[in-house]
DNA sequence: CTGAAAGCGCTTACAG
DNA sequence: CTGAAAGCGCTTACAG
C-alpha cells in the first residue's frame, strides 16, 4: 500500500495538518519539524494523493485538450507547446481526439465534464451548435481555433486576413487561375476561402467555382487524392493555394509523381507553417504564427477562467505573418500584372 | 454548483446508493426507479465527480503516455493510436514530454506516480538506470520502445533484425558504401546500429566509422544538418539508411538543395513507415510494423497489469516488415552481386 | 506554531 | 430491492 499523510505524521511525530502544511507551505513550520518531515516523507516515499486533493480542493491540475487528429502535422505540433506551456504552469494535459465528427465533440464537451479536469480547450470542427455548449455546468472551456461563437474564451489567428495576403502574394507573383484545395464544410474552410475570394475579387480577377477543391481529409493523403482527381479532368492551375502545410505535401507529392516541376509549372503554398514544411522539396511558402505564444495565451486565459469562472469572455486574435519559401514564384513565361 | 448525488438521490426519492446502482450497474433497479433516477440525472445535468470516485475506487480511469517529443512523427502517431485504443477501454490518456533528458525522465516516472493516473506508458530515450525504477511503490508501468530493462512489462520490435533487413535490402541493391545517420548515445540508435554492422559483416563488407554519422536531433533539421554537414568532408555515399522516417526526410530535403537526385545518385531510407513517409519525393523505403497493434497490445499488457500488480513481467515483439518504396534502388553503374 | 474534527462526493459492505 | 453508515486521503476553518 501506498504511504498516506498519517503515515508520515505518525513516522514525523506530527499531525496530518502539519504535513500539509510543509508541503502546501500553508503555514510556517518550524526547520527542525520540517525536517523531520521531510525525513518521513522521504523515507516511506510519500506521494500525495491526487483525487483526494482534488475531492478537497475542487482542482486537479489537469486540462484536456481536444484536437481533431493527432496524428496530423498541426495537431501535433500544437500538442506540443501546448503541453509545454501546461507544464510551465505546472498543469498536466489529457488528451482528446475529436476527428471531425460534430457528435463526437458535443458528446466530448459534457463527457469530458464528467473527467477529472480544471478546465477544457476545444479545437471544434464542425460544432455548429455552440449556442448550446452555454448550458448548465460547463467546466472552464476555451476555444482554439475557427468557430463562430461568443460564449467562450477564444483564441484564433485572423483566417479571412491570412488567406487573403497568401493569395494577394500569389496574385502579385502573376498567377491568374488560382486554385484552393481543401474546401469542405467547417468553419475554418469557409474563413479561409472567404479571404480567396476576397484577394481574387481586389484584383478583378472572377471566381471559378472549378478550382475551388473539395477535400476534407486535411492530410497529404487527402491533398495528394484531391489535386490527382482535379487534373485528370482539369488543366495544371497557375498556382494552388492548400488550406494546411500538410496537404500542400500531399499536393507536391502528387505533382512530383505526375512529372510537373514545383514551382517552374506550379506553385504551391500552404498555411500554419508547420515545421515540416520547411523541408518539403520545396519548402513550403505558407502562413506562420508563434504557436509557442498561441499556447501561452490560450493557457494564461484558461487559467484565469477557472480562477474566475463570472469573468467577461475574452478573444485573442493572434498575429501572422505570410513565410515566403521556394515553393511559389512568379510565372516564368508570364511576369506579374 | 454542480450537483452532487445527493441532489440527485432526493430529487428522485431515493438513496445515494440507488443512483450509484443506476449509472454503476451494481444491483438491479427495478425500470420506475431508473427511470424516476434518469430524469433526474438528466434535469440536473448531474455528471459524477470523478475525483471522488477515484479516491473511493482507487482508480480514475486515467494512464499517462510519456513520449521524448510529440511534435515528432512517430511520436505523434503513437500517441494518436494509444488514445484511440484507450478510449476503446474506456480510458482517458495524459500526455508527458520527456524530451531526451534522462534527468526529466527518471523525475517523471516518480512524479506522475503523484498524479492521478491507474498506469503510465514510457517510450524511454535516455534511462539507462531502469533498475531504481523497480523501487517503491510505481504505478504500474509499461515500457514502449528500446530499453534494456527487466522489471516491467515491455513492448517493442526487434530493432537489430528490422536493422539488419533494410542494410541487406540495400546491399543487395548494389550499394557498399552505405552510411548509418542518427548516431547517438540511446539504447535504440545503439541496436539499429548493431543491425547495421550485423549486415555488413554478412556480406563481407568491412565498416567504416566515418560512415556511421552522429546526430542526436531525430527530426527533419537534425538530418539535414547532419548530411550537410557530412557532405563537406566526405564523397557522397552509395546510400544512406536513417534511423527514423523524419530524419530521412530532412536528409532528402538536403540532398535535393545540394544539386543530388534520390534515389539516382543515392538510396535513402528510414525507419518506423510513418504516414508522411509516403509523401516524401520519392516515397521512402523503410521498416513498417502495426501501430495500431502495438498500442492495443500495450494497452492490454497495461491494463492487465493494473488488474493483477503482481503478475509476471510480460515482453512482447511486434512483428515488423521491410516496405520498399521507390528511394531506394540499384546501382545503375554497379549492379548488385 | 500545532492538533482534532469535519467534510469534499463518491461506493461498498451491512442491515432490513 | 433499498437505506444508513463508514471511509477513501486529503485540507481548512477552528481551537488551543
Amino acid at each position: 500500500m501506498r504511504a498516506t499523510i498519517k503515515d508520515v505524521a505518525r513516522r514525523a511525530g506530527v499531525s496530518p495538518k502539519t504535513v500539509s502544511d510543509v508541503m502546501n507551505l500553508t503555514s510556517p513550520v518550524t526547520p527542525p519539524v520540517r525536517a523531520r518531515v521531510e525525513e518521513a516523507i522521504a523515507t516511506l516515499g510519500y506521494v500525495p494523493n491526487l483525487s483526494a486533493r482534488g475531492l478537497r480542493n475542487g482542482r486537479t491540475g489537469l486540462i484536456a485538450l481536444a484536437l481533431p487528429d493527432l496524428s496530423t502535422w498541426y495537431s501535433a505540433e500544437m500538442a506540443h507547446h501546448f503541453v509545454q506551456a501546461a507544464g510551465r504552469r505546472g498543469l498536466s494535459v489529457q488528451i482528446e481526439e475529436t476527428g471531425i465528427s460534430g457528435d463526437r465533440e458535443r458528446q466530448l464537451v459534457s463527457r469530458t465534464r464528467a473527467h477529472l479536469i480544471d478546465g477544457l480547450i476545444l479545437n471544434p470542427v464542425i460544432l455548429d451548435s455552440v449556442p448550446e455548449l452555454s448550458g448548465s455546468a460547463l467546466p472552464p472551456t476555451l476555444f482554439i481555433g475557427e468557430v463562430a461563437q461568443s460564449v467562450a474564451d477564444h483564441v484564433w489567428i485572423d483566417n479571412v486576413g491570412a488567406s487573403r495576403e497568401i493569395v494577394q502574394h500569389l496574385i502579385e507573383l502573376g498567377h491568374g487561375r488560382i486554385a484552393a484545395l481543401g474546401v469542405m464544410c467547417t468553419e475554418t474552410s469557409r474563413l479561409r476561402l472567404v479571404g480567396y475570394h476576397e484577394a481574387l475579387e481586389r484584383a478583378g480577377i472572377g471566381r471559378d467555382p472549378v478550382l475551388e477543391i473539395a477535400n476534407d481529409v486535411w492530410r497529404p493523403e487527402g491533398g495528394y487524392a484531391a489535386i490527382t482527381a482535379f487534373l485528370q479532368s482539369q488543366p495544371l492551375p497557375d498556382a494552388i493555394y492548400c488550406f494546411t502545410d500538410s496537404m500542400a505535401f500531399g499536393v507536391i507529392s502528387a505533382l512530383r509523381s505526375l512529372g510537373y516541376q514545383v514551382p517552374e509549372d506550379v506553385s504551391v503554398v500552404g498555411y500554419d507553417n508547420c515545421a515540416d514544411g520547411q523541408f518539403t522539396s520545396p519548402p513550403l511558402t505558407t502562413i506562420d504564427f508563434d504557436k509557442a505564444a498561441y499556447a501561452d495565451i490560450a493557457l494564461r486565459l484558461l487559467t484565469r477562467r477557472i480562477g474566475q469562472p463570472d469573468r467577461p469572455v475574452e478573444v485573442v486574435t493572434v498575429p501572422h505573418r505570410l513565410t515566403v519559401r521556394s515553393s511559389s514564384r512568379s510565372r516564368s513565361n508570364n511576369p506579374g500584372p
